[in-house]
DNA sequence: ATTTGTGAACCCGTTCACAGCG
DNA sequence: CGCTGTGAACGGGTTCACAAAT
């Protein structure tokens, strides 16, 4: 192990940063947006805004992809739209099964957006011998005894697994042993993987936790406490509201308790 | 998220930076299922096995919530079960409404983990009239004309847009005049909203086009782990460890594109 | 005159490694 | 000893501000 004096300065690196990857979809979308209206070009700011962006940002981002906007003037829609598809490999067709076709796996198979960008339903997959053959958005159900059958057939590399919690590791080291090596996870568990395997998790609980602890210190500390009114809202400003029910814990007084364990 | 310069210069101690936030839920999911097998202490490195993280990582984000652990020891987990659950404001009960009652809403609506903590469906709301008063998950879908009553009559502060794209902005700014200050987001679209109202957002296409990229990558390169191996345009196959790998077939049918070096 | 593209500064989060305490 | 708690080093990502290009 080098003792951190190695340098890594990766020159000529063709690695684009994760967190641009993330952007590429947002800028795609409003890019699709602009496109379907007819709109030649557009300015880095323009389209900040409409990414959600701010412009330093999204400029620095499309720099790793290239230079592929003209100066004075801003970017080809139609061109970017399709270097960024390119990139994202949307060009290609992606073949995806869903695994676990309960309430939300069924809602994922309707899904719209779905199919709309290079992404195919392949496959339904349900443990469920009932569910089988029954066809949810068009598609019929098929047994997860077929899973591996199915994926290896259609090539498919992507997998979205919509199990309950107890089930879904199973699910995920079947899939992956059938060659599946990037999973959309859906259930609210950690999934281990093999090196090489990619895991994104959509997680609805962690999501509302994450909002709970904002609106918590929202209603315990605020009311002016900003200083940066810059901004005028065009709406109305949101009045802390509490929670319903109990009483709670008024708000923290600017201190964190010591409490000690009992 | 709305807010973007001049954040509050984190007075105290009380500010937890917002990565750490984003894994509690994460901490908290690990240390409930240890609870339930009455475990009584946890190591920082078994905790952070079972949430999936490093445990650098999980005792430097426990020492910014303050020193709830033993040394030599490790933590108590009912303790910390306890301390996170309340910085998380998850000692509350939180109302939650859902806007549109489609495959997803109702999918949300009989999400198991919604309930389970902390959080309490307070009513479903549909634009279409053949809803209302239909139950999904047992409780009855309400008219979007009663959005701004439902909100304030149960004071939810808390609101899950699951519309279509195309109207998801307007059901925001009348959950935002009526009183909700974070939205969950599972529409297709940026919400603007003013300042002080947490916007997070769940989006489908995005996860899975961001997995492509990757996937698109593995097909042409290898997962840089170390080293530099910049001339080395073999194609090296994931080949996942353990059970039964098939090799490295991959991609939907036929070859990928190399990507294009500059 | 505009607007891109980008070095450099800055900020935030992660990792390291060890001091401190049981 | 073992394990936590944390300063310090490190690295990635964002923002700034301006030079370059049209």
């Amino acid at each position: 192990m080098a003792t951190g004096r190695t340098h890594r300065p990766a020159t000529r690196s063709r690695g684009i940063p994760e967190a641009t990857v993330a952007r590429l979809p947002l800028y795609l979308r409003a890019l699709t947006a602009l496109s379907e209206r007819s709109v030649p070009t557009v300015s880095s700011e323009e389209l900040a805004a409409a990414a959600g962006v701010n412009s330093a940002k999204l400029r620095k981002d499309f720099s790793y992809l290239g230079s592929y906007g003209t100066r004075g003037v801003g970017y080809d829609v139609e061109y970017l739209v399709y270097q960024i598809s390119r990139e994202l490999g949307l060009t290609q067709d992606w073949p995806v099964v869903i695994v676990g076709i309960g309430n939300l796996g069924a809602a994922l198979a309707g899904y719209g957006g779905f199919a709309s960008r290079g992404f195919r339903v392949a496959a339904l997959i349900d443990a469920d011998p009932a569910m089988t053959g029954r066809p949810v958005a068009g598609i019929p159900v098929q047994h997860s005894d077929d899973l591996e059958r199915i994926i290896e057939q259609d090539g498919v590399s992507i997998g979205v697994i919509a199990t309950p919690a107890g089930v879904a590791q199973q699910v995920c080291d079947r899939l992956v042993a059938a060659g599946v090596t990037s999973i959309l996870n859906f259930a609210p568990t950690v999934l281990s993987v093999p090196d090489g395997v990619d895991v994104r998790k959509v997680d609805l609980s962690i999501e509302l936790q994450i909002l709970a602890f904002h609106e918590q210190r929202k209603a315990g500390e605020d009311t002016g406490a900003d200083g940066d009114a810059e901004h005028t809202p065009a709406v109305v400003p949101p009045a802390p509201r509490g929670p319903a029910g109990t009483g709670g814990r008024k708000g923290p007084d600017g201190d964190v308790p010591a409490v000690m364990p009992a």
